[in-house]
DNA sequence: CATAGATCCTGTATGC
DNA sequence: TGCATACAGGATCTAT
């Protein structure tokens, strides 16, 4: 699933094969696709035709191309679980589950396809962030990433270690951190060797800065691994990269041996969604008896 | 305010 | 072979 290393790996092939050309046509076929573009697909249409992408960006997940010269807006993309955005010949076979087309002047067109839907593109107003850079506004309540040289590990450090609830749903929280989704929160967790069941209000300081550390270092590793297969005028895109095999220690590695000690890597359910870790090297907490309501 | 859970969606894998 | 069910999960909404 894309997550913050495969989205980058987006943006970077956007920023080599989509900007300054003119968008010269715009086909929405399937409306959900466009359905955070509250004025509809035919006002996406217009605002896009005629114009052209100035840059690429990135924070977390979302994705942003600002438009025009003197940019006071962006089409904001956000993949889902499945969205890829594709640059190919405007000739060239058809792809699967493609939603939205844009034609630019030179004979390429970006495709945005999505088979699960979960994702969709939107055009957005700039504003700045307190550090005065640009973001879509309704990106601007998601915290910055942790690969951006403006996060503040010690606001992410306070944060955690005020909350109740689990350090993996506290991983998984945008406003907290972004880019992690539920692969490389397992893998950041087995690596600082913390249960994500744990309450965030367990972890001492240090520890909460090796998990934040442990996040970088995943992030990177994958960024290293994902970056390497994009090369051609195809920006790819789902988290089917050469990593995912390669590289994981406990994702989808359920009964399997831990890389670090051998013990069996273990699945177990969490927030309708699924949690691998190592039972040895990353100890439950001991359950917490909930105090009966009193009156 | 913080927190937990439900919900959206469809292709693939599995069980009977 | 067909049919039903589980599963994958990011963001957002609702309820407490």
């Amino acid at each position: 699933m894309p997550e913050l290393p495969e989205v980058e790996t987006v943006r970077a092939g956007l920023a080599r094969h989509a900007l300054h050309r003119r968008i010269a046509e715009v086909e929405v076929s399937h409306h959900r696709a466009v359905r955070r573009h509250a004025t509809g697909p035919a006002a996406l249409r217009e605002r896009l035709v005629g114009t052209a992408f100035a840059s690429a960006n990135r924070r977390g997940k979302y994705l942003w191309l600002p438009l025009g010269d003197e940019p006071h807006d962006a089409l904001v993309a956000h993949l889902g679980m499945s969205g890829q955005l594709l640059v190919r010949a405007a000739d060239a076979a058809p792809d699967k589950h493609v939603h939205v087309r844009i034609a630019f002047d030179d004979g390429t067109e970006l495709r945005f396809a999505d088979q699960r839907t979960f994702g969709g593109l939107f055009v957005d107003e700039l504003v700045p962030t307190e550090a005065a850079d640009l973001v879509p506004t309704r990106v601007a309540h998601i915290a910055r990433d942790p690969m951006d040289p403006l996060f503040d590990d010690g606001l992410f450090v306070g944060r955690l270690r005020r909350k109740a609830s689990a350090v993996k749903r506290a991983l998984l929280d945008q406003t907290l951190v972004s880019g992690v989704g539920n692969i490389y929160a397992d893998e950041a967790l087995w690596r600082a060797r913390i249960h994500g069941a744990r309450p965030g209000l367990s972890l001492t300081s240090a520890k909460a800065l090796d998990l934040l550390t442990a996040v970088r270092a995943v992030l990177s590793d994958a960024l290293r691994a994902g970056g390497t297969s994009f090369d051609s005028l195809y920006v790819n895109v789902n988290g089917e990269s050469g990593y995912f095999d390669r590289s994981l220690a406990v994702y989808g590695r359920e009964g399997r041996p831990c890389p670090r000690c051998g013990a069996v890597v273990r699945r177990a359910p969490f927030m309708n969604r699924s949690s691998f870790y190592c039972p040895r090297c990353q100890r439950a907490p001991r359950a917490v008896v909930k105090p009966a309501k009193m009156g």
